[in-house]
DNA sequence: CTGTTAGCGCCTTCAA
DNA sequence: TTGAAGGCGCTAACAG
């Protein structure tokens, strides 16, 4: 690979000639300019960043930090973190931490060897285990929708908690009376606030959460199959139900019309993210959008910020999701029977 | 950041023995290793890869340009690829290049400019144009999924035209005779390959590709939906369909069911990928697994023999799909009733 | 307008 | 077993 001592004797300038033409950084004769660059041009020559960043001590690079790119989540929020940087010309360094604080933190100490200017860190549950690398290193850091407590850095997330009660709202506001939750694992944060939330719209109606109306499991698919498959059989089951993620909704549906029970005639159905296919589910399926995408952009934004320097105050803001109704909820059945309202 | 002089100084030794201890890489009495060790300990200091790259001309670091990570293919192939590079020290940048041209070049520049040790490049359909940038430079570079006719390299792809042959055939010894493809976007490569593996299997069974079964969409859910309610809007309808990828195949089945068409009785559908969701959908989707995540990984340890200086003959490989029959396909019924086979 | 020079932090001969 | 010194490619004073 060329150097610049080389293109500076082919063009017959010194370095710092050529350094200038390259970065606009001091006046340079036409002449030698257009020299210079056609020698640039001709050796192929690419300014190493890696010197340049010695110098600097600046990389232009950021670590993101996410429990798996393949969770469709964290895919967009992925985009929204490499769309951002990459129009102030940043490039990424991606890290799956798989929720195992061990990989994480190998990953963050070579993220910090390569010397990073800022990271994006998605701590999922792992969170706690790393918050003494964390505070040890002066890397600016803005945390994605899993706070650290004992970490004092910036923070943007999804509002879970607001999320979980659109849902359980709408469902309530329909007429329901037995809805059941659908939450992911224990361990995970934004579970247990969107499950808050599901409480909380519950209490607001004068109802609460049926401890047997409760079920966790894998947030995927297969995890929302299974969960709803229990709820059904329950002696009395529930007529609603919001499922912490598209993913878990959708197994849900899977599930409901493998035991012959019609979505949303005896149960209505909610789920959270919307997922490109979500519009496409049969029935499509009514959920709380998230705006992951522009979270990514924001988190970025601010990270731009902290590396150039800027000292706001410390930044805390959770997002607010956009309930989305469509085809997989609808006033229970019995209720209509019962008692049908108005209308 | 403490850096290797201050640890040297505040330990009482040199540079290079701390160098030596920290690389094991001559003999250092235990004594003065242990008080290095502690002092590195005490001041948090982690060795910059940055100045080691400059000395060595190696970043440990590989490129991975993909179209756009969202999509859960060039996910899963991303995951594959962080994995392997993971486990053998290496870090990830990734860029999104949106099948534009102009992003992916300025993307690659800059990943040159860091001095990637080697690139993963998933061209998409902009691949021509990347051609002479890419054969300027001398950065191991492997090709996953999209060749590039003119760069001479390395080159891992999934066998789209068996794809498309595995899903046809399948229709094809099902009985089906009226089979209609849905297609990606003209310009993609992959979607060519697998119809000319629809074509195949059709020919075989002396049928072939009525111009009107054929519909170009966008590879997502809308787009398998709208094209799918094209077909079914046809004055004779085609009795089975083969979408190119899992997410149009779930558009079809929405349609399908809008239409009042049942699946598989009215309508055979095969999707391909075999997503994690393609397991729920309803019915069950047959659909074409492919070995994405297999890819990544030895897309990479392929890149990384390169990079070790490895020569072995240009590699080129086509890993293949595998059929997996679910609820969505079905004995054609027309064909039933007109000439029930034997059972 | 242009060149010389001194590092950035690390590794690695070469000496001791 | 340890240290001194040069240089990787670049930038930025400082001189001219």
């Amino acid at each position: 690979m060329a150097t610049m001592k080389q293109v500076a004797q082919r063009a017959g300038v010194s370095t710092s000639t050529v350094s200038h033409v390259i970065n606009n950084t001091r006046a340079v004769s036409e002449d030698v300019r257009t020299r210079v660059l056609a020698v640039i041009d001709e050796m192929h020559y690419i300014p190493s960043a890696v010197a340049r960043s010695l110098k600097n001590d600046k990389t232009r690079t950021i670590g993101v930090s996410v429990p798996d790119n393949t969770n469709p989540g964290f895919a967009e929020l992925l985009r929204g973190i490499e769309d951002a940087a990459f129009e102030v010309g940043y490039t990424i360094m991606l890290g799956n931490g798989y929720e195992d604080p061990q990989r994480q933190a190998a990953h963050l100490r070579s993220l910090i060897e390569k010397r990073i200017d800022g990271l994006v860190l998605v701590a999922g549950a792992a969170r706690d285990e790393l918050a003494p690398l964390l505070a040890a290193q002066r890397v600016p850091i803005v945390l994605a929708d899993h706070d650290i407590a004992a970490v004092d850095t910036d923070f943007i997330g999804l509002d879970h908690e607001q999320t979980g009660y659109l849902a359980t709202r709408h469902l309530v506001e329909l007429g329901h009376r037995r809805i059941a939750c659908i939450a992911g694992p224990r361990a995970q944060p934004a579970g247990q606030e969107r499950l808050a939330g599901v409480r909380r719209a519950l209490a607001e109606a004068g109802l609460q959460l049926d401890p047997a109306h409760l079920v966790h499991g894998e947030p995927d698919c297969e995890g929302g199959h299974d969960a709803a498959r229990a709820l059904l059989a329950l002696a009395l089951p529930p007529t609603a139900l919001f499922a912490c993620n598209d993913l878990m909704a959708l197994g849900a549906l899977c599930a409901a019309q493998e035991a012959g029970v019609a979505v949303p005639g005896q149960l209505s159905v909610v789920g959270a993210d919307d997922l490109g296919m979500a519009a496409f589910a049969m029935p499509r399926l009514t959920t709380v959008a998230q705006p992951t995408y522009a979270m990514g952009r924001r988190l970025t934004a601010l990270l731009i910020d902290r590396i150039g320097g800027g000292s706001l105050p410390r930044h805390r803001e959770r997002l607010p999701g956009r309930l989305v109704v469509r085809q997989s909820s609808g006033r229970p059945q019995e209720h209509e029977v019962l008692a049908p309202t108005g209308t």
